[in-house]
DNA sequence: CTGAAAGCGCTAACAA
DNA sequence: TTGTTAGCGCTTTCAG
């Protein structure tokens, strides 16, 4: 009886009604009997019937699944993403199919025709590329940004970046630094940038002064930083005492240049880094970081996705999930 | 010309062709001339025919997708095992599936199910939990077990374990422990069993016994480990001075648990972690810990697994990753 | 070397 | 309330 798969066709035959009939009762329909109801549902039970997605997503155009897209699944960041959306859209029968770019246009180009070839009713677009052209292609199917807002995107979810650089920016301000460097991802990415506005203004509000070389720009890597804040503190001497930084790794390769170099953190530097990863928590001495609540934000692409799938309607188009800071002992 | 998408019965009609001519050039399985295959060619890309998935999976049964399953995709030595997986099989043309069961039994039946429904080719399974008992179900896919060896297992990789378990006890002893402490998941996955094999067998190596308490059971995280050596030390103060944990977060909680009551890391005691997380490399101090080559893992498995899908002679049941020993502050 | 045609499993008119 | 039936787009015999 484990030999073939079974088909509505068995079904149908077996419980003595029409294929329409049992599709009727599996979808839901209504417009049967209650008895006809629980007759096809025990046989499908008892032989064990599934549905065949590919005939179904043949006839309907639709797959019952959603495409994710990060640019980088070994970041923890994103992993919690995608972590949280898989098991919010289960709830809800549908699958999500996860796709990382690797940061690599080309090989993102293809995942995402992968995902229209597989007729997904919906994308989640996780900070990626610029590379956002094909996506527009296709206006069949609904696309949820997170972190990222392209125009004309019918639903964006972000952390309040510009209230985490102020933060950042508050928080060395009333701990007593005077003269601040930001250091931040070459790319000015509209949440970097809103990052770095939120921070200056908080200068500004403490009357500090934005001076000639505060601002230090690379790779937004630990390697980056630490390379580039050595060769910085070989050139100039230590002319900073605090250092916001757009992400955790960086603000990682700050601290460890500033240690090897001889500096005390966070008695002649202090340093705020983004985004709360685990190793914030871990490092020495543990990091002030500003933490993004990337649940939330994945619940709220998720909803809003849904809803767009379903052609509710939805009653914002951009939805800013709060940050905080996580204080521990580099400021 | 964007308004419906183009099917098969279009490309021939505009090329003059039959539908199986058609097909026969997309699936390139000769039989035509070279005439008609450029004509063929020709019209797929002028009119941008893309094939339709779910026909093909209706017709054939195949899906050219195979399923990954990793128990948490939050932890980093999965998520490189996925991504590796996932660049490995987009040079084949296939799509890969990954799921997160979330350590999980129920949400990772529903995931495997839902593969099967999907018709995967082919599935990779890491390190998850023993309710294999469905995969077993289907003997349709080829499966491949990744850090993990269940019997009947068509295709197993891992790391040397043993390998690992050993260098760990070898390192300490040669940096002069004499009383070790191990400190283990309290599940004995046969992976944990190799790596105490060789633990303990190099610890014999150099005439080390293994007295009453040198062993601990715990979950394998930083909580646990942090709270139960504190216990312990609590209890019998420090009577060890060589401590090898079973994964790196555990290794922390170690660190952090001995520093808090004050003992020297390494100069008390000396600790070794498994796994190499990036956070062993930038915690305080930097851990000593043993590295698997988680791509070289997924590779591997990759390869095994596109062999049992064609079918092809495979040479090996099994493969054994080697392991090394990544030596920084703790020893 | 090429084409005609059956049919994979399901849904959705339309009829009854 | 239920059944009949025509495809969805493709592969794959079987004929020619």
């Amino acid at each position: 009886m484990e030999g073939k798969k079974v088909s509505i066709v068995d079904v149908a035959k077996t419980a003595g009604v029409s294929t329409a009939t049992v599709s009727r009762v599996v979808n839901q329909l209504g417009g049967y009997s209650k008895e006809t109801e629980k007759k096809v549902l025990h046989t499908i039970k008892e032989c064990g019937f599934r549905p065949n997605v590919n005939a179904i997503g043949l006839r309907t155009r639709r797959s019952h699944s959603v495409g994710v897209i990060v640019p980088d699944i070994t970041n923890e960041f994103f992993a919690k993403i995608v972590r949280t959306l898989d098991i919010f859209f289960i709830k809800y029968n549908y699958s999500v199919l996860i796709c990382d770019s690797n940061e690599d246009p080309e090989l993102e180009e293809r995942h995402i025709q992968d995902m229209f070839d597989k007729n997904v009713d919906g994308l989640i677009y996780v900070s990626g590329m610029e590379a956002i052209s094909s996506l527009v292609k296709n206006p069949r199917v609904p696309v949820v940004f997170i972190d990222r807002s392209p125009k004309n995107a019918e639903f964006v979810v972000q952390s309040d970046n510009y209230q985490g650089g102020y933060l950042a920016g508050k928080e060395l301000c009333e701990k007593g630094c005077t003269r601040p460097l930001l250091i931040r991802d070459y790319r000015m990415a509209s949440t970097i940038q809103q990052r770095r506005r939120g921070f200056l203004d908080a200068l500004a509000e403490y009357g500090k002064t934005c001076e000639g070389n505060f601002e230090i720009t690379i790779l937004p890597d630990y390697k980056s930083a630490k390379e580039k804040v050595a060769e910085f503190l070989g050139e100039k001497g230590c002319c900073f005492d605090g250092v916001f930084t757009t992400n955790d790794m960086m603000a990682l390769g700050t601290i460890h240049a500033l240690a090897e170099a001889g500096y005390n953190v966070p008695g002649q530097v202090m340093i705020v880094g983004f985004d709360n990863v685990s190793l914030s928590e871990f490092c020495n001495p543990p990091m002030t970081t500003v933490a993004q609540d990337t649940e939330q934000m994945a619940l709220v692409a998720g909803e809003a996705l849904l809803k767009l799938i379903r052609k509710e309607p939805i009653e914002q188009k951009e939805y800013v999930v709060p940050i905080h800071l996580e204080v521990r002992s580099t400021t």
